[in-house]
DNA sequence: GCTATTCCTTGACAGTCGTCAAGTTTTTCC
DNA sequence: GGAAAAACTTGACGACTGTCAAGGAATAGC
């Protein structure tokens, strides 16, 4: 075997190798863009509701690409809860790192809340819908766990720096604290849809006080 | 028209009446009964993939009876619905009635609260995903907010009798506290669904300290 | 006991579903 | 530019859905 037949080989299966990254990059970029739409019709439809048909419908292809991409429809699912985490878990982050004192934080926490509320709704109540089946469905369970547990931690991080910032500390656990505000949102939520806005701006101005319910102020 | 002739109508009218009424009766008993079957079966399977001959499977009837006692689909859930309300709402009542102290109130909660989401947890969690499928369809929303505010009222008078016997006063309002502590319950069950017994069991531990943070002490 | 009404079963309908194979179009590579 | 591979479309399949009409079985009223 010559160091000139090696490097041949060696160029070539780079070369084949550089084929394939791109195959599998071009592969999987589809992958995500049919994800998003079926994140989008699961959005608008609901997980009871939604076909294939109709989700390919609300992308540029016809209904048999997805299984081109896609093993079967418990896949594609799959992959749109995991295009939700991406969007979602995020989202207050900001606000935590730029407030530098308690009002602050808590007044921009609740813009983004009940912006997100308006904003993204129906992405939200898919959420809580996916969930619900991951209890008659395992199918989805392990992913639901974990984006559950990322919720958490963002919620957990808005309170932790707020305790800070007041300088006392968190009233309840992590599981406890998300909970609370998990609960305020899906009530507001189901108020939004419900059209009851006058509801909805109830629930906006209580939840300063449950943030502060959340905490023990030093006195 | 002479009085006997009024009264042999009357007479009449009235057996007619109770012929019309014993009828309706017995059609109301079927429609409760075939209800009852449909809770069972949504409850196991879910709402997205219950169908009428699957119901009409969890009854000793066939499927086309349901569309001699219903409408249609809808109306059959909605009526499962309404003996889910039945079932659900008067369940800690008892607990407040007969506990003397606080300590007595909150473990008797506390037990009635596991007890129920280790027994009824496949009602459980056809509830939420009813409550969920109102975010998407109207069809259902009105009877689920009016069950959600049964709900409500079930728990606030839980933690008023409670912050009563501790000579206290409720820390926030009905609606946050029913979120709370309906969020801890959300969430043991999906920690029971997925055979997290210990992640159920912690929450367990941590709920008698949920309603103390519910409820401000007299000191 | 006969009749009329109520109750229930059966089978079919039009439609939708997930899946997949066959074939067409597009892209890639030399 | 022509061959090979990838990407995508189309149409069909069996199964399942809600709905309903036709008819049989049971019951009620006289």
């Amino acid at each position: 075997m010559s160091g000139t037949l090696r490097g041949v080989t060696e160029v070539a299966a780079r070369k084949q190798d550089r084929i394939a990254r791109r195959q599998v990059d071009k592969f999987d970029a589809r992958r995500t863009e049919l994800a998003v739409a079926t994140l989008h019709t699961l959005a608008e439809l609901g997980y009871a509701r939604t076909s294939l048909r109709e989700i390919a419908q609300n992308s540029e292809f016809s209904h048999g690409v997805l299984h081109y991409y896609f093993a079967d429809k418990r896949d594609l699912i799959t992959e749109a809860v995991r295009q939700y985490e991406v969007v979602c878990v995020t989202r207050y982050d900001e606000v935590v790192a730029t407030s530098t004192t308690a009002e602050q934080l808590r007044d921009g926490f609740v813009a983004m809340f009940f912006d997100t509320l308006g904003q993204d709704a129906t992405l939200h109540r898919l959420w809580y819908d996916l969930r619900n089946q991951s209890l008659f469905d395992e199918t989805f369970r392990a992913d639901v766990l974990e984006i559950d547990g990322h919720r958490e931690d963002m919620v957990w991080r808005v309170v932790g720096r707020y305790a800070e910032l007041l300088g006392g500390a968190p009233a309840a656990s992590s599981a406890v604290t998300y909970v609370t505000l998990d609960g305020v949102f899906q009530r507001a939520m189901l108020q939004h849809f419900a059209g009851n806005t006058e509801m909805v701006a109830q629930s906006r101005a209580e939840l300063p006080g449950v943030l502060d319910l959340l905490v023990k102020k030093a006195d």
